[in-house]
DNA sequence: CCAGACGTTGTT
DNA sequence: GTCTGG
DNA sequence: CCAGACGTTGTT
DNA sequence: GTCTGG
């Protein structure tokens, strides 16, 4: 699954990156090294402005909040079927800038986090999701995602089965014209993110806790 | 018809 | 909101 | 994902 | 164990 990553590439690599039009990100946006769910991330939607949004999905259809906690990922094997995303994916595509994932994996001394980037060390974009919700209390207004997940491949598969989906570049456009392409051929975007190449490296578990927030967490640590 | 769920991961 | 189960 | 809380009454 | 918060 995924359920931390960092983005600390500057500003205009990621605008370079995604073939954005302006290199105007969100007030707010800074470097991160351990982003939680909860939090505000960063997303790249159809004809807007980058904004951050909560990672969490409240569905629109939502009676609280709180659901948003457990909606962090969405299966790509049945994301068009489950009624907390099936609007969303037809309509709400985004993608998720970022420059590594975390997984853990299960060892009998306990969990061990692993920092994993692109072989080619570049910035890459998660599939994601969105919606708004809005409190019915206070008037306000929830914009929130949620990163799809498919089965690991390669080296990712020893230390966790599941993983974030990757998109290529050269799907980078129909997966965020959800108007244009509202039934994008899914499964060759699953398919084309099977060739990637990943390199992990073991991190302490400083990680874990969310507040800690800056480069040192990926010194690789000895296992 | 109304009521109740609506999710993932991992573990069993 | 929309679907499933009763 | 992991960390941390998980409760009430009454008094300060 | 289960839920909330980050």
């Amino acid at each position: 699954m995924c359920g931390r990553f960092a983005l600390f590439s500057s500003p205009a690599s990621i605008v370079d990156h995604l073939h954005l039009d302006s290199v105007q990100l969100p007030a707010g946006f800074t470097p991160r090294y351990n982003i939680a769910p909860g939090q505000e991330i960063l997303v790249i939607r159809n004809n807007q402005q980058p904004a951050l949004l909560r990672w969490g999905l409240i569905p629109g259809w939502a009676k609280d909040e709180k659901i948003g906690y457990r909606l962090i990922n969405a299966r790509a094997e049945t994301l068009w079927e489950k009624p907390a995303f099936r609007r969303a994916a037809s309509a709400r595509r985004c993608l998720i800038p970022a420059d590594l994932f975390y997984e853990w994996e299960k060892t009998a001394d306990g969990k061990q986090p692993y920092a994993i980037r692109m072989k080619t060390g570049r910035l890459f974009a998660m599939a994601g999701v969105w919606d708004a919700w809005t409190d019915r209390n206070t008037g306000e207004v929830i914009e929130s995602c949620t990163i799809i997940t498919t089965a690991a491949v390669g080296s990712l598969k020893k230390i966790h089965g599941r993983m974030p989906l990757i998109v290529p570049p050269e799907h980078y456009e129909v997966w965020v014209e959800s108007a244009d392409y509202p039934n994008v051929d899914f499964q060759n975007l699953l398919k084309v993110s099977t060739t990637f190449a990943f390199e992990l490296t073991p991190v302490g578990r400083r990680l874990n806790r969310p507040e800690n927030d800056d480069p040192t967490i990926l010194e690789p640590a000895s296992r």
